[in-house]
DNA sequence: TATGAATGAGGATTCATTCAT
DNA sequence: TATGAATGAATCCTCATTCAT
């Protein structure tokens, strides 16, 4: 039947017609839009299909085979997007210190200037049970590789004495965080200027990570 | 006759009887379990109910006008519980420096200590819609009386020097971010240490917020 | 919260109010009704409760865990009142020809005065699929202990040469499915008298089965 | 354009083509599949069209006037097929005896030796209501059929005084009933063999018709 | 002929809330 | 106060059918 959201064979998009590959993609943004604007829980297919104009909810289950499914692509959409505007940013620089300054600055940049879309992927996060019965969270990987893609430039940074030593996890945590913050409230509230917070923010853990001109790099105790 | 959750002056708890706000009490409290366990999504009241001991959905809704009501009290409790561990710790500090880090190692303890309550309200705050036509976030004051809190110490410190100058209501924002995240990594992941994190990310952000080498860098005595 | 279509202990109906019993029975009913008239597949809840008099498909599901109960719930109705009215009838025979005779008299008796309970689990039998991956049919018990219980009283028969040799099994199939054909066509058809039925089937069978006068009992060959 | 499925000569096949007439057997035999594997209310379009080999849904629509017709023309296949097979064996035999022995003892060997086609018009005739508004079942001539066939044998057999006195229709009936259980049995429970079975069968009515033993009671050949 | 997209009705079930007791 | 019965809206999803291509 080939209906397209019910086959088996979908984790290969071959068999994907083009009016289906569209539909598809609008259903996404019309999700992303109503999740951004009502909250996860009230996004319901009623109100999506309404977003994207159409005439029935049923189009919906038609293209995805569940709204997990659909949830799904709704963040694997965002994150690719993401990582397609940050990738280069971050590659271009040659030092630690300036992998981790591109990094932040360019991820602050692409989430204050997609705003809906990660405010969705905030609150499809933020929704799914931290972790279910002993299987971990449903993307906790998502934000593990984050994590550990931030320790890695650290620990680089600090062989080669860049950077002052700290423990890493904690550091690329509080990054991370802290990045998510600043977008949100630059996307939100109208009173943080974009390019100033990237700046600053990236000086803020400049000046937190870097090897002190008073070099006497106290070693975590403990 | 009464009915405690419906009449109109309920904002303050005038007319409470000592059973009925035991029974608030006891329901506030099985709500925080159950969103902290199911997540917001799952918390129904047939689920609610079953924590507390009730035999009926009905008496949740005759002791709270709505669901928003109830809500708006788990979070409420958390906050002022959360405000009675820190407030003492952070006036004790004198300096702005060791204010604004007893703030963050006081925070990250309490987070920490009380898991349950953290994971309820991050739930709650995380799946409200962001604005609802125009009004602000339900909680945005909430958050906002932290960052306000925060940045009042640091300009405080800035004016004695003891601090850099920086935009404070990003560092503010930074903080709290920061200290979420790393609270709520402690919560769920085994793999950070409270206390050794509380004061590695009061380090992070020592660093950050300090005066240059170059002035008199006073060391916390503790 | 004890909603009694929730609770795990419904195995007892230990808890049930008066009301809720009442209730029960009443959606029950119902159900037969409305699957007697409609088939099983027609049956929606909407059907029932517009049978019942409901006005909220919703009260069904608070009184049944699921559609599934509800429908175990028609068998065991109908299985019940069957049994109550059919045991007696074959305990008060004495000898196995007549216990025979008085099972097929009074089963096609009960079946034929209450068409519509008979309707139903016919429906509801069928419906269901023969087996699923490996575990038995749903109700394949039922089914088999009246086929075991008719057995026991041939073998019985054949002992003291009341009855002369023949498959057991393939007899007792044989008898329950003409006194199932028989009993609908009763109920259905207006053609067939109930009680004169009833006799020639008895005497159908007690052909079938006594030992003839000229008693060279064939043994089954094979 | 002449949809096939759709015009109204669809009484007769006349206007087919080789294809049309190639896929609605087709699709037919999927049918019948499907309804054998899933019964008859989980056997939709979809799973049809799976088995078929089909990529749409649409295309038995576009044979098939609605699903009515489809599954008329599912039970037509099976009956025509079982006609074809029974109708020989029947009319080889010579006295009404011999006819009503040949007929049931040829019955349960098409139906055990078809248990899809048999297990799906068993789900389907089974499923559908009894009578709807007035109208009779939909397939309830098919069954008179069968009946009235044997009860002219019976009425003949009873001139000849080859049978004793009984009620016809009981027995036709009787007799009906038997058989389908029977294949039934053997076509799922794997515990009665055919061959056995059938010759049981044709024994047990041969007693339960036959004049008694004090008549000239002929044996049968073979 | 065949496909796949689209439709809209109808499916069971969950939910917060109300109300009589 | 507390209970449990009842309500009706809303949930996702499945289905047969239609239609443009």
């Amino acid at each position: 039947m080939a209906k397209p959201g019910r086959t088996d064979d979908d984790a290969r998009g071959g068999g994907r017609t083009f009016i289906e590959t569209a539909r598809r993609a609008q259903i996404v943004r019309a999700a992303i839009d109503t999740i951004a604007d009502l909250g996860y829980a009230n996004a319901s297919y009623a109100q999506i299909a309404k977003r994207a104009g159409l005439s029935s909810t049923g189009l919906i289950s038609y293209h995805f085979r569940s709204k997990d499914e659909l949830i799904e692509q709704v963040v694997a959409e965002v994150v690719a997007a993401g990582q397609a505007y940050q990738a280069p940013r971050v590659d271009a620089a040659d030092t630690a210190r300036g992998k981790l300054r591109a990094y932040i600055e360019s991820n602050i940049e692409f989430m204050a200037t997609h705003p809906e879309d990660i405010a969705a992927v905030a609150y499809v996060l933020s929704a799914l049970p931290r972790e279910r019965s002993g299987q971990p969270a449903p993307y906790a990987d998502l934000h593990e590789r984050g994590i550990a893609l931030l320790e890695r430039y650290m620990r680089q940074g600090q062989r080669s004495q860049e950077l002052r030593r700290f423990d890493t996890r904690v550091m690329a945590l509080a990054i991370r965080a802290a990045i998510d913050a600043i977008a949100y409230e630059i996307a939100t509230g109208p009173g943080l200027d974009l390019s100033v917070s990237a700046r600053e923010l990236g000086q803020l853990f400049d000046h937190a990570m870097r090897s002190g001109p008073d070099s006497t790099n106290r070693r975590r105790t403990r």
